[in-house]
DNA sequence: GTGCTTCAAACTGTATACACTTCTGAATAC
DNA sequence: GTATTCAGAAGTGTATACAGTTTGAAGCAC
């Protein structure tokens, strides 16, 4: 039942958004660097339809046409069939048999259990960080949390956005645990996804401020503190996610689903 | 340096593992019934090469050569790839560009970040747990202890390892959130893997019985005892682990990596 | 005998081809 | 006018074909 999938067209971003660090954010165990153009576009694929879902240019319910994609990329089906597959693993997307992939849709119960399980995971985090962070880890998160002022204050949406998520793998990367990190990485994915579609009304400011007493906290390395201050902070993210769907994803309301 | 891809053959159950029921527990959220024969048969060589994993059948470092499994599962090398991929994601088999797929070897910094990881979420769990936990769902953890005790009694390897890491997503379930458990589920699988190849000293029997205590402090909702039964409980398993290299496998302690 | 070069077999990466399912819309029955 | 049926179009699922790389060993120089 025709849903948006006239307008796919992923508009490659007029401004590479610096050389695709807008997206490198999610990517996996990659060559790091290369995955530009030849071998491994596969990469390229999954970047671009992740960028453009979180940035909000690909809507929830949108059909992923694989040939469609193909032609936009100049490649065979095979890689983006591969590409989906990944999307899928990512819950970025969910792949329905026989009939195609579609941005993922996901639930207000799904939503709940993923912020559940970053206030598990968060909390235990900032409570280790506390007990092992050095004082150049702890400029290290003072200049991040300038980057997000900047951000701010240039409103710079997208950066914004990306900033204001990386701030918390940031966290998980001091700690110098990469399974960890990719760990949350996945799930801050799903969270761009869920705060897009019951459009938050946290507001960035907020979070922002709340992301400076977290660090204050575990500056003074006061554990208690940290983590209370990590789980309001993540609660208010989630009790400022609006349970409408937004306007204009209204064909989703009448879904049974 | 031929390792040993010479004896892959997977071998199929010789009794089918009760339907593949051994196979369905890292299975994702699968039609959970199909994926028997027809389309969908991806998911059929994912189980049947985790289980071979898991089951010791296919050591770590062993090349999995595409057209191989193909002519072995009678499919092309097009659905073999697809598996392949879910694998690499599950962190069981690593892709070498151009190379190709081998079993994971993961490293004893990734065994250790594993584990602490697990340490931090099934800590939160539990404390959780003990909060929300309903009679009914402590007889359900009474009655998956009694399995675990079956299987040692029969000296059930398989069954019994199966069990023993099933006890941590069963927890999980009882929370009702189904992103948390299929997380956990991951981390399951490669633990096993990391058991397997840094052979664990911890006996089933001792892990069995720090099962019982875990759920009875559960029982007696003292979430405090919980938690630290359960890190010490994860501490133990992970002290176990004989960091050499496991003979016959000394090839990859010849590797730069 | 040791080490370098070269070449063929094997394998991976990507594209293309084909079968089958789903979707859409017009024609038909009522 | 409404509902049903059915054929064509479009799209997904799988297999096959082909190009490029890796690998391993034979051949050759020294």
């Amino acid at each position: 039942m025709a849903r948006s999938s006239a307008n796919l067209r992923v508009i490659k971003p007029a401004a590479p958004a610096r050389g695709g660090a807008g997206a490198s954010r999610l990517a996996r165990a990659a060559p790091v660097v290369a995955a530009a153009a030849g071998p491994g576009s596969t990469q390229r694929i999954v970047d671009a339809i992740t960028t453009a879902i979180v940035e909000r240019r690909l809507m929830p319910g949108t059909k992923l046409a694989e040939q469609q994609i193909a032609d936009i990329f100049k490649v065979s089906r095979t890689l983006v069939r591969q590409a989906l597959n990944q999307l899928s693993r990512d819950h970025l997307i969910t792949l329905e048999p026989a009939r195609g992939a579609f941005v993922a849709q996901p639930s207000v119960d799904e939503a709940r259990q993923v912020f559940e399980v970053r206030k598990m995971i968060e909390g235990s985090l900032v409570r280790q960080l506390c007990a092992v962070v050095t004082d150049a880890q702890v400029a290290q998160l003072r200049a991040h949390l300038r980057q997000e002022a900047d951000a701010l204050a240039r409103t710079d949406v997208t950066g914004r956005t990306r900033l204001l998520a990386d701030f918390h793998v940031v966290l998980a990367r001091l700690l110098g645990n990469e399974v960890l990190a990719q760990l949350l990485a996945d799930l801050l994915s799903r969270c761009s996804l869920i705060a897009l579609m019951y459009q938050s009304a946290h507001s960035a400011e907020h979070s922002a401020v709340e992301h400076v007493a977290i660090v204050d906290a575990i500056e003074r390395r006061d554990a208690r503190a940290a983590i209370k201050l990590m789980d309001s902070h993540l609660g208010n993210v989630e009790r400022n996610l609006q349970l409408n769907p937004r306007v204009g994803d209204l064909a989703q309301l009448l879904q049974p689903s």
